[in-house]
DNA sequence: CTAGTTGCAAAGAGTTTGCATGGCG
DNA sequence: CGCCATGCAAACTCTTTGCAACTAG
């Protein structure tokens, strides 16, 4: 889980809720009023501070491409190896997909090719609308 | 150029200077930093609405995902038909590249028909490293 | 016991808003 | 001349930091 010197309660609560919630981009309110909400709540400051580790661990990620001021914050889920393929993000409904399609690996293998460009998955969102929302006529 | 009711001064001086930055992603600050460097100093407040106004007449778009923590803003430049392809930026020297190429228009066809999805080119930006910053060893 | 961690509160940074003044049409 | 726009300053929001109390190892 964390590589910092101490496993605190708070950490393992935080990794915990993150973990059940690896679908999500979820933003540092949204977490702390979760845990809050779960009768574990853990102080703002410290949600900052551990989140941000867990990014520059490379456990995680931050975005902020919401609309939002706020950035939003997801972990980086090993068995899924979140980080060989690129994410879509529906601006309607918030659903996270994943692109780990065979075609979608050879667009990273043409963007190198034919544009010289190295791809950064964990920065990388595509957003647009899911079928779900483009159904109900939602933008 | 712009729909609001009254043509200022101050929005020409603003959109001359994103007409000349079209290929870039620009803070508020650094736009205001810029105007007030060339003799034409706007007020922040002023910058701040009428780039508001422009993204949400479409003609402009606003993106936060650049580890900065404030919004940068670009014009969709209509010549260059940026509304209809996919752009990537350089984490590392900050260029943007537009990808128009044909493979690209394919991929949006692709997550079109097997993910049901349909991307939005205004809101995604590909993040990675350009061939220039990779030769330097940049990341 | 000792060093890292927590959480409050204060400081910062970016953005928005209220309001009197100013300028477009 | 009326109404919208500007710009200052204050208000807000999100995030970071300082510091004393706390706790894992």
């Amino acid at each position: 889980m964390q590589k910092s010197t101490y496993n605190t309660k708070q950490k393992k609560i935080i990794y915990n809720f993150l973990l059940q919630n690896k679908d999500r981009l979820m933003t540092c309110d949204e977490i702390a009023d979760s845990l809050k909400a779960e009768g574990t709540p853990v102080g703002k400051a410290t949600l900052y501070r551990f989140l941000d580790s867990l990014v520059s661990l490379g456990d995680a990620r931050k975005l902020s491409n919401e609309d939002k001021k706020c950035a939003a914050y997801q972990l980086l889920d090993k068995e899924m190896n979140c980080k060989s393929h690129l994410h879509m993000k529906c601006t309607c409904c918030g659903e996270l997909y994943h692109l780990g399609c065979e075609f979608m690996h050879s667009v990273g293998e043409h963007i190198l090719n034919h544009h010289q460009f190295i791809i950064d998955n964990s920065k990388t969102v595509i957003y647009g609308v899911c079928k779900n929302c483009s159904a109900k006529g939602g933008i």
